[in-house]
DNA sequence: GACATCTACTAAAACGCATTAGTAGCCTCG
DNA sequence: CGAGGCTACTAATGCGTTTTAGTAGATGTC
């Protein structure tokens, strides 16, 4: 089964197989053999089967250096993570983010370069020598900003690219894709619940300043709450680490006047924010009811129990991938909207105290 | 500073320079200025130099299909992840790793393939293709097994690999490098404090039987309670979720004569643990003291936070990347031992109650 | 001053594939 | 029956690099 038997490593190193043994054992031109494997006209059924059988049997894959050099594509897409450090693999995020993307370009034999740097500086550098070296073919781009530099410098590469997590793009970014949720619904039925079982005053504990989605949250948190008559409801920014998450919480709950409900950005901080109010005595959903945006096991796993806005990750993902194969293929620039994100209450929130 | 000027996705594609642009504004023959930029004897410093001032202004960067066609590098490394979609995302071991990873490959212009898969069947496959395809030119393989068959796949394919968190080799994988630590000693340690403090049951909440680190936990504990004179410490495997975290605690804890300490094997389930403790009211580390082995933002956040067993995961990337990076230079197949994991006691972890 | 030995280069081949431009052989049609 | 048009192929070229073989010209040697 294994292309060397035995012990491959001191004998002779194992040859690929290239498409011109192919040619040699079916007894045709090396031009036939491409043509037949893929799936371009020039040769009979029958050539073409045997061709094919061949190539099965001697365990061919096109050379992808060769197929880059030769064709276009290198397929090879990248995605770059940039976070600081600090702020790293606490989130379980990226993950299943990227699992779903594997699950769809797999199928296709596409690749994924992954790399993660500190910051979008370098993130840009890293797209820069992706495409001096040819390495890629198009690119996921995730965190996207307010101000983001990165759709402009992908469409002056001429670097197909799908944003995750973006708005629908405006008239400054008509070259990248999208796929992304709706926010303002989701924290729409957010707030929506919270204003059911009694609440008035709640705080959002938000994420990165900057991040596209952080912006429009905040913003839908203003607007809903005016909608529905909350007072003095407000955003804070974090960096998504546990530490500012707690930091975040208690600052919240000296204030003289606390909310009855905090929203938090990530699994991470509401899990921080909730081992705060532990510490302190105050009962949850009793004093303080908490509700994680984006569910994981550690929601589930902690006590009590968080209620979270669950979304289809992985979905995401492969949704993303999708897009970013169509565009390699020559469709059209999309923006694609993702499945609405559903609240799962649990535990850690319920009817406000009484005062 | 970009290559296109303006609105590059409508105008001419940008053209990436070549070694022929390069040797033409030189003045000189293509092959001169491939002895130039590989710093290869044959040109004289005059020239050299004028030829790098010429790459540098145009922005040159060696296409990486064509190297790779040519040479024989193709300036990737692999990495797959084979984990049940299930327990994915829930440790931030990975994405650590992969951070220490990625800083010695990115200083070398190496790019890092990465791929997630179901299981280790299809991991293999993965490396078939990525050899067939000459995709990679060597791979780094996480969680080893007792009974592994990677490392002979690898060594059969003559794609050099280094195993993160394997034991020392054997005579029967002479093949393949190995970073790991020393998880005999590292258990030792955490005995040593639980001894300390007083404990003399306990049990081990181990992860997939199989890996090769959980059988060597196994065999420590065994071993080392033995010497220590604990009585009934026993170990059991899980899948590393939470959810099986969680319901090994119960079990454990339902038990007639429930040990004074537990020690998981990941972060994720300690803090199922915890909170399993937590739902029955049974006070951490009053009546059961709570071991994480390995730490993360996870254990510092929840109530008491967790003493945990700290390693250096990016650092480990760090030292696998490297020797990778030399195997593929030529060097020698060599078992690298990282850093002692050292015990970080926090809150979870006192003297048993006493009877 | 003929010959070997450097140095600093150039020409050409190779890597494995895709693709373009042929080219036989056969069929059709007027 | 010869022009035109198919089908099923082959030959040749190019992609961008590395590498091997080769070649002028300068320098040294006896």
């Amino acid at each position: 089964m294994t292309p060397a038997g035995g012990d491959g490593a001191r004998t002779t190193p194992v040859r690929r197989p290239t498409i011109k043994d192919i040619a040699r054992r079916a007894g045709v031109s090396e031009s036939a053999v491409s043509f037949a494997l893929n799936g371009r006209p020039g040769v009979s059924q029958g050539t073409r089967d045997r061709i094919r059988r061949m190539a099965e049997e001697l365990g061919w894959e096109p050379n992808s250096a060769a197929r880059a050099l030769s064709g276009e594509r290198s397929g090879c897409v990248g995605l770059v993570l940039a976070r600081p450090a600090r702020t790293l693999g606490v989130e379980s995020f990226f993950l299943q983010l990227v699992s779903g993307v594997q699950e769809v370009l797999a199928d296709r034999k596409v690749a994924l370069l992954f790399q993660v740097v500190e910051d979008i500086e370098t993130e840009c550098a890293v797209y820069r020598r992706w495409w001096a070296e040819k390495r890629v073919d198009g690119v996921l781009v995730v965190d996207p900003r307010a101000h983001d530099p990165r759709p402009e410098l992908l469409a002056s590469l001429d670097l197909p690219a799908v944003v995750i997590g973006a708005p629908a793009p405006g008239e400054d970014t008509p070259h990248v894709s999208s796929v992304w949720a709706d926010d303002t619904a989701a924290m729409a039925s957010v707030l929506a619940h919270l204003h059911e079982l009694g609440h008035r005053r709640i705080v959002h504990v938000a994420g990165m300043p900057g991040l596209a989605h952080t912006e429009r949250r905040i913003r839908s948190l203003r607007t809903e709450a005016a909608r529905l008559g909350f007072d003095g409801s407000r955003s804070v920014t974090t960096d998504y680490s546990d530490a500012e998450g707690a930091e975040a919480t208690r600052r919240i709950l000296d204030e003289p006047d606390p909310p009855t409900a905090i929203v938090f950005d990530n699994d991470v901080m509401a899990v921080a924010g909730s081992a705060v109010a532990a510490e302190r005595g105050i009962p949850v959903p009793g004093r303080l009811s908490i509700v994680a945006w984006d569910d994981s096991a550690l929601c589930r796993v902690i006590h009590p129990r968080l209620t979270a806005l669950v979304r289809d990750t992985s979905g995401f993902g492969r949704l993303a991938a999708q897009e970013l194969l169509d565009r390699l293929d020559g469709g059209p620039v999309r923006s694609i909207q993702a499945e609405l994100p559903h609240l799962e209450p649990r535990e850690s929130t319920g009817p406000p105290a009484t005062l």
